[in-house]
DNA sequence: TACGACATACCGACTGGTTAGTCTGGCGCT
DNA sequence: AGCGCCAGACTAACCAGTCGGTATGTCGTA
């Protein structure tokens, strides 16, 4: 404990992601408002010098939960929009690796759907602003398969989204970890049933 | 001002009422939490008394909300269940319907998704066994149809009902009253959606 | 390599402000 | 002459963020 810098000292994880994962998990349980700065710091095991040293507000800590996720999903998006397969295939492909991203956290998930609307304006705006950027991604894609024909045309792309997602930002609310489901069930049955609802 | 008894001095909406509505709106607008009831009496036109006259508890309050809202959507779907039609008919319209009424009052339904958690252990607790009887009672209809073979089998019925009212649940994140579709125009396609999902 | 100057990482007491809920009392109807 | 209905001051608790202070490491210079 002398020679090791400050960051780490305790166990091996540095003090910033040791404040962010002890957030993250208050936040999920109690929700934002009802967790204060005080429990954050004792369950990371230092104090609010510590805390406000590295974040200048208990909202930043909330941004830095939120921009985790996006920038996760939006890459996983990304690579699944852009490879060399049929449309279909990559709908379904991405539709079902958000639904096993989303369970494997869990707590960001809800999170994101009970808490984005205590972030401060402008962040709240920049979030959106980037959660925008996902949908129309996902959107594209759908499009794309209504012009090939491979999709219905009658429902508009943009509800298409919002349904699917809605389920989604779900999860949280009715998926059990000790269910009788793995997250990889649940992802191909929802896949399952988006493809289905689509089909022409 | 004289000869009216109090509850009703001001405008005609007796004061619990008043109450309740001031309520739902500021809930839905900053969330619970971030709501005091300083806010909620001066929007009601009345004082702290008046308030802790007619509820135990802010969070009784926020039960009330609630208990009214789940009340209303459980007749309704008894309605559409029992009625004397096929079962692709009473689906449809049971869904579609949960999606108008859902619209019609967005601000009890941001309220519902985001500030359940909130409520007291207890109220909590009561408040989900409600909403099981609903899920159950669409469940079963969903069931029916899988027995009768009008449904796919594919995917178990629960997992269906938590596709659809995840998506019902984030309309307030995303409809737009003065956006392109009316409410019926979601509510049919987010119809169509599901029946697509379950042909067989 | 010795040393001073500066930066980084953190502590913890303190402050100013807010909040849910209580309580005493009074008005007006019956 | 009591009782439902309500006003509004008060309290006890809590909370985000600040700030002066300390310990440890780093770097330039000679």
């Amino acid at each position: 404990m002398t020679a090791v810098p400050r960051t780490t000292d305790g166990d091996g994880t540095p003090v910033p992601q040791r404040l962010l994962a002890a957030a993250t998990r208050l936040f999920a349980e109690q929700g934002y408002d009802r967790t204060s700065v005080q429990e954050i710091v004792e369950a990371a095991g230092v104090t609010k010098g510590a805390l406000y040293h590295y974040f200048g507000s208990k909202d930043d800590l909330l941004h830095e939960v939120y921009a985790r996720v996006l920038r996760l999903q939006q890459e996983r998006l990304d690579a699944f929009a852009d490879a060399d397969e049929p449309v279909e295939k990559r709908v379904r492909d991405a539709a079902a690796d958000v639904v096993v991203t989303t369970i494997d956290n869990l707590d960001d998930a809800s999170i994101f759907f009970r808490s984005m609307h205590q972030l401060s304006p402008e962040k709240n705006k920049q979030v959106r602003a980037e959660r925008r950027r996902y949908h129309e991604r996902f959107r594209a894609l759908i499009e794309e398969g209504q012009r090939t024909g491979v999709f219905t045309k009658e429902t508009p792309a943009d509800l298409v989204v919002d349904y699917h997602f809605g389920s989604i930002h779900h999860l949280s609310t009715w998926y059990r970890p000790n269910g009788p489901l793995s997250p990889q069930e649940v992802a191909d049955h929802l896949a399952d049933l988006l493809l289905r609802a689509l089909r022409p």
